[in-house]
DNA sequence: CCAAACGTTGACTTTTACGTAAATCAACCA
DNA sequence: TGGTTGATTTACGTAAAAGTCAACGTTTGG
């Protein structure tokens, strides 16, 4: 476990460039320590650049990204606030549930188009 | 089984507006037949919306989706062709499983996040 | 000592996926 | 006959998420 990461070794371990890492860090969902202006970037800032990318995939935006990564954090606030917490889990739990039905959806359509092919295939051969 | 459905039919349906209809088509996705200027969508142009739809929310972009629904029309072409869209097929449905893991990291995730929470209550309870 | 590699900020540009507004048309209803 | 409703095209606008470019600062190896 390193203690810090360059920005160049980040773009080249998760495929992105510096100015994607530097636009979430404006978007304040990266906090990199500095030694002077450079950023250095802690196992921390590696592992939420992981969640970022994540939620990325999956079609989530900055804006849903940053709040899904909010509530990772350790709970703070009275009583009510944390009851928002858990109804905003629920809420995200249950748009990553759809996400899953659409997926099993698609994938099995996509195993019938497969098989369509390899029919098709199958009669190309037979008819020469 | 309705033989038409108007746009404003689908847009309550489908909880999007008539642009984004109108984009679909141009963007070639969708194909509705017409009674003067006027845009009739048949049963298969409801699905083909309903497989949009479902794609985006996912975060797939309208060329990713096209790819997508491109795969399930039936296979034509000679056997290479055909052996290239296999070969999309499993592109898909690897960036599929990849969207599948993300999703069950995440709802692990919160998971954690919610027990936090439900803690972090029981304490403030006890400590008044 | 100086070029190469790596880093910085700042500003402008681009792509995607629509939003929005204006002007027009057709059908229907009172 | 005129207003309401729902449809059309055309065109410009916009937000999000970076891409790209310029101009500049460090550090490191030959």
């Amino acid at each position: 476990m390193r203690e810090y990461y360059s920005i160049t070794e980040l773009t080249r371990e998760f495929g992105v460039s510096t100015r994607t890492i530097r636009f979430y860090e404006d978007e304040g969902l990266i906090k990199p320590v500095r030694r002077g202006r450079t950023r250095l970037f802690r196992p921390s800032d590696r592992i939420l650049l992981r969640q970022i990318l994540r939620g990325k995939r999956l079609g989530f935006s900055i804006a849903e990204i940053r709040e899904i990564i909010e509530v990772y954090k350790a709970p703070s606030g009275e009583e009510g606030q944390i009851k928002l917490m858990v109804d905003l889990i629920s809420e995200k739990r249950a748009e990553l549930e759809q996400k899953r039905r659409d997926i099993d959806e698609i994938l099995q359509e996509l195993d019938a188009a497969e098989e369509n092919c390899i029919e098709r295939m199958a009669e190309l051969r037979i008819s020469q």
